[in-house]
RNA sequence: UCCCCAGUAGCUCAGUCGGUAGAGCAGGUGACUGUUAAUCACCGGGUCCGUGGUUCGAGUCCGCGCUGGGGAGCCA
């Protein structure tokens, strides 16, 4: 079973329940399993029936624990959801129905016992999302938030390996940024100065100079231009980690912390860039389909019906591709009334992004090569002189997925673009520099990671996705 | 930030025309049982989000605030 460490040797016989359902252990072994109680049924027969879960996968083991145990009637019997157990016993074949195998307790020692059964959190039936979140530090222990967590690092793993396995090198971009307007949103401010009395100019503005860094900083809303560097050195590279934007966003699909995966090809064009994108995702999708099998049985069977044959469709069928300019002519000739109306060079709206990805073409559609008023400064200008090499992926359900571009390498037509803009140029001198000096062709995009999650999983909204979710107004445990 | 909706037991919710509160689940006790969303009986459990107002009387009507949800914008 993947995600099983097989062969490791744990001490003392300790297994992991995924070992132990995976037919790792041999029946009629004695071993050690510990976990917490889901359930506890008792039966005049002589014995308890103990459902135990530890997380490792989505099934629980079966613990049986007969009367005979010295302390069954002081402990066991008292035993609630949430209690942390070690149980000894011997891995027997189940005569019930449901498991075939279950652990034939003749030892449990109870770890830890919920001090106030009744008002534990977590009782063994159906809760709402929004409750879960605020009691985001107890959540893992449920079925839904615990297949999360596995699918989510699933993915994270299936992406690391897509990009090691082509030659791609993982680049640690900073977390803090002296960038202020890298074009993606509001920024988080970084800053050591005494909030109360910040040290003043002659001209009583803030003194950053007397800040930490010796300049206003903050926390970063991409690591893209930073991994252009790299790119265009190693050729093949890409980040992978947090990311902040105090955007006062709030929707199912926005994070103020959030995570994005952000590759970068030299010698790339928009449709090399289009094609990785493309494998991205199937490689990913098909990793899960085969490595969290139940999980994802969970979800399609609780969460999203449909959410099993999507990964498969969206793994088997081309992504239907095609330019911003017939997207417009599409939705021109679209038999439905739009709130906003369709003409050439405006945003794509909700709606239309909708339209299109979910009733027009029904997959994944990458739209390519939009006005370059909609797009941002470091975007490739195209020889019509109007369209940037811009790509959105857009999924069916959760809208933009992926946003990317083949890049400005041409320094003159880059510097007439923050003109154009009105960006001070100075700040960019070392992204101008990377044009000065070697400029090569090269793409990119950025991979929401929460909606990634969300797409695979069918949970609607990103911050049941991500652990300890942060927005605006929000950022307990 | 804007529009709409909601907030009642640990959780999910009902609460009629304004007359001081109810169910299911969870919890406790017992019965029954190789059980597995177990079943059955009984029991405990409430600052009706906060605040101000209308009223003889407010969970219910009105104002303000807080929190949450859905949608929009921003985007990944």
């Amino acid at each position: 079973m993947p995600g099983v460490a097989s062969g490791v040797k744990e001490p003392m016989s300790i297994h992991a329940i995924a070992t132990v359902l995976s037919g790792q252990v041999s029946l009629g072994r004695r071993i050690v399993v510990q976990g917490w109680v889901r359930t506890r049924r008792d039966s005049k027969a002589g014995l308890s029936f103990i459902t135990l879960h530890d997380g490792s996968c989505f099934d629980t083991l079966q613990v049986i624990a007969p009367v005979e145990l010295p302390n069954y009637a002081s402990e066991v019997t008292h035993l609630t959801t949430g209690c942390a157990l070690r149980v000894t016993g011997e891995l027997v074949a189940s005569s019930g129905k449901g498991q075939t195998v279950e652990l034939r307790a003749d030892h449990v020692e109870v770890a830890g016992w919920i001090e106030d059964p009744e008002t534990y959190p977590i009782a063994p039936k159906p809760h709402s999302f929004e409750y879960l979140r605020s009691v985001a530090h107890l959540r893992p222990r449920t079925n839904s938030i615990g297949a999360v967590a596995r699918v989510r690092h699933a993915l994270a793993q299936a992406i690391q390996r897509f990009f090691h396995e082509r030659g791609y090198f993982w680049v640690h971009t900073p977390i803090i940024t002296a960038s202020d307007c890298e074009g993606a949103g509001a920024l988080f401010q970084v800053s050591t100065l005494d909030r109360v009395n910040p040290p003043r100019t002659a001209e009583g503005h803030i003194d950053f100079e007397q800040d930490f860094f010796g300049r206003e900083t903050f926390l970063t809303v991409s690591g893209q231009l930073n991994v252009e560097a790299y790119c265009l050195a190693l050729s093949k590279v890409y980040t992978f980690g947090p990311t902040f934007r105090a955007e006062n966003s709030n929707t199912s699909r926005h994070l103020a912390e959030f995570w994005m995966v952000e590759p970068e090809t030299a010698f790339a064009d928009l449709h090399t860039n289009a094609d990785l994108a493309e494998a991205l995702l199937k490689f990913i999708f098909q990793a899960v389909l085969e490595e969290r099998t139940d999980d994802l049985a969970f979800f399609a069977q609780r969460i999203d019906k449909t959410c099993i044959q999507r990964l498969e469709q969206v793994v088997s069928s081309p992504f239907e591709r095609m330019d911003y300019a017939e997207a417009i002519r599409i939705l021109e000739h679209a038999n439905r009334p739009f709130a906003f109306p369709v003409q050439w060079g405006m945003d794509l709206q909700s709606e239309h992004e909708r339209y299109l990805a979910e009733d027009y073409v029904g997959r994944p559609l990458i739209l390519m090569n939009y006005p370059k008023e909609i797009k941002s400064f470091y975007m490739r200008m195209n020889d019509d002189n109007r369209t940037v090499a811009a790509m959105d992926v857009l999924a069916p359900g959760i809208g933009e997925i992926i946003g990317g571009s083949q890049r400005e390498e041409r320094l003159e037509v880059l510097d007439a673009r923050l003109d154009e803009l009105g960006i001070n140029k100075t700040a960019y001198n070392w992204y101008r520099d990377l044009r000065r000096y070697g400029s090569a062709p090269h793409a990119g995009f950025g991979l929401g990671f929460e909606r990634t999650v969300s797409y695979v999983t069918g949970m609607s909204n990103v911050r049941d996705v991500i652990p300890f979710p942060r927005t605006p107004r929000s950022a307990d445990f």
